[in-house]
This record gives C-alpha cells, sequence and structure tokens, in this order.
DNA sequence: ATGCCTGCAAAGCTTTTGCAGATGC
DNA sequence: GCATCTGCAAAAGCTTTGCAGGCAT
C-alpha cells in the first residue's frame, strides 16, 4: 500500500508521486536515473516533467523510500530501499550491478569508525569488477 | 623529481603541469576540487585557467599520478596517488577526511568479486561518520 | 620547425529553481 | 479554500571542447 508510504513522509498522495513509486517497484531490483524514469513514464504516457521526477525523487530520498548513489559518470541512480542495506557490484565491462552484504565488512567498518572516535553513520561501498577470464 | 613523473605518462614537461603538481605535493593528505586548485595556483599568482586544470588534472588520473573521487556532492576531488591504496572516512559534521586501510576488507572484497565469477578491478570505500558523543 | 599545450569563451550535461496555474485534502 | 504540488522554461553549477596562438623539444 504505497500511499501510506506517501503519507507517512507528509507527502501529498499526488499522480506523479504515485506513479513513480510505481516504476520504482516495477523495476525494483535495478539502478535507474532521474532521466530513466523520466523515459519510464512517457512509455506509460504519463504527462510527467523531469523537474518533478528530480523533485519527487529528492524527497523520497529524505524520506527514505528511495536511496540515491554516485557511481562513475555523471548520472546519479535511484533504487527503492526497502531497509535491506547492501552494497554494489559494478561489472566495468557491461554496466551490469550486483548487490551484495558481507557482514564481516560491516562489522570492521563499525570498529575502524570507532578506532578513531567516531560512529559510522553511513557507508559507500562499490566495487568495480571485470568478468574472470578463463585460462 | 616530478618531471620524471611527467615525462614517463608522456606529458610534455609545461610551466601548468610542474605547478599544479608542486600544489597536489604541498597539500599531500588532503582532497582538492580543480577550483581549490585553481585558486591556490592564483594565490601564488600563476597565471594558469580553470580549463588547463581540468584537462591536467584527468590527465594525472590517466597517468596514475592522481587519483579522482565523488563524494558527495557535484564536486568532484582529486588526490596525489602515491601507490598506496586507502580508503576513505569523511565527517559529516566538519568534512574532514580521514584515510585509512584495513586488510580484511581489502581480502573480503575480493572473495566477493570472486565469488560471483569477478575479479575485483577497483573499488570505492567511504564511510560517512559523526564524531562519537560522550555519554 | 612541428606538434603538443594553453587560455579564453562558449557549449554541454545534469540538476535546481521561479512562477503561474492545477490539484489534493 | 488553501497550501502544497506540478509543468515549463530558464538558470545554475561543474566540466568539457573549439579554436587560435604559444611553448617544449
Amino acid at each position: 500500500m504505497e500511499t501510506q508510504d506517501l503519507r507517512k513522509a507528509g507527502l501529498k498522495v499526488t499522480l506523479p508521486r504515485v506513479r513513480i513509486l510505481e516504476i520504482l517497484e516495477e523495476k525494483h531490483g535495478t539502478h535507474m536515473t532521474a532521466e530513466d524514469v523520466y523515459k519510464e513514464l512517457l512509455k506509460h504516457n504519463d504527462d510527467i516533467g523531469l523537474a518533478t521526477v528530480y523533485r519527487v525523487l529528492t524527497q523520497f530520498e529524505a524520506a527514505g523510500i528511495v536511496s540515491k548513489h554516485n557511481f562513475e559518470g555523471g548520472q546519479a541512480v535511484f533504487e527503492l530501499d526497502r531497509g535491506e542495506h547492501h552494497d554494489h557490484m559494478v561489472c566495468v565491462e557491461t554496466g551490469k550491478v550486483i548487490e551484495f552484504v558481507d557482514p564481516e565488512i560491516e562489522k570492521r567498518q563499525h570498529e575502524i569508525a570507532a578506532r578513531h572516535g567516531y560512529e559510522l553513520e553511513e557507508h559507500s561501498l562499490v566495487l568495480y569488477v571485470r568478468p574472470k577470464r578463463k585460462k
């Protein structure tokens, strides 16, 4: 019931916001740029401006509904945030994105921050990988 | 002997390149935007254009002399790359950047890539931290 | 001398913003 | 009805590029 998510975030339930949320759900597991979302909306014949897509995605991020990543290359990408944290592995040849979690790495990050007198607030880990070539 | 580094990279030893390299060495350990480097050049009364700073930093990156990071917020930052790999911890309150290396995390990254049939080419790990508050 | 560099200004791209009209509650 | 929201177009910010002259070798 996605309209709940919107209300909870203090956002009015408007057509653009609902549509964008639908797109993100439909494409769950992928990482979309604002432009990708916009093009998808056009396909669905929704008359929503690119500026609105940016505005809505930014609000969603603030509300914790989506998370935003800055991989390499100008455009930021967004994905639905279902609470399950994970990191990313990006194939430099195909652009494919794989998600993963490693408890040990997570743990050590906290330890490292603590060792320097800090609390870990957030982190960003991206592995840039290449298909293993067969010998 | 920095002129060697330039020659080795197939770059002519020109005044702008030498000056920029000097600035980076002088500020070693910090992370500068192209604009920061530019402003520093102005302070030293060097008449070098911002476009050149971008061009030179890009060439340096290609040559492995500097590395470029995309922390949060539009501007990319550069730092001298002395071969010693490390990751970064950014304080969200003060903007302070701390460098660190954790062999265990490095090791697990390779394992994770391998487990998915990839070779680790590169990676980017940034911890966003906040000073631990005293109780 | 020649080909690689540089400065300047203009263009390019992604993202943000101002404003008048539209829409949700 | 009123505040919030949206579309459009224009602006903004970072970075790149075209071009004519300048410099290293």
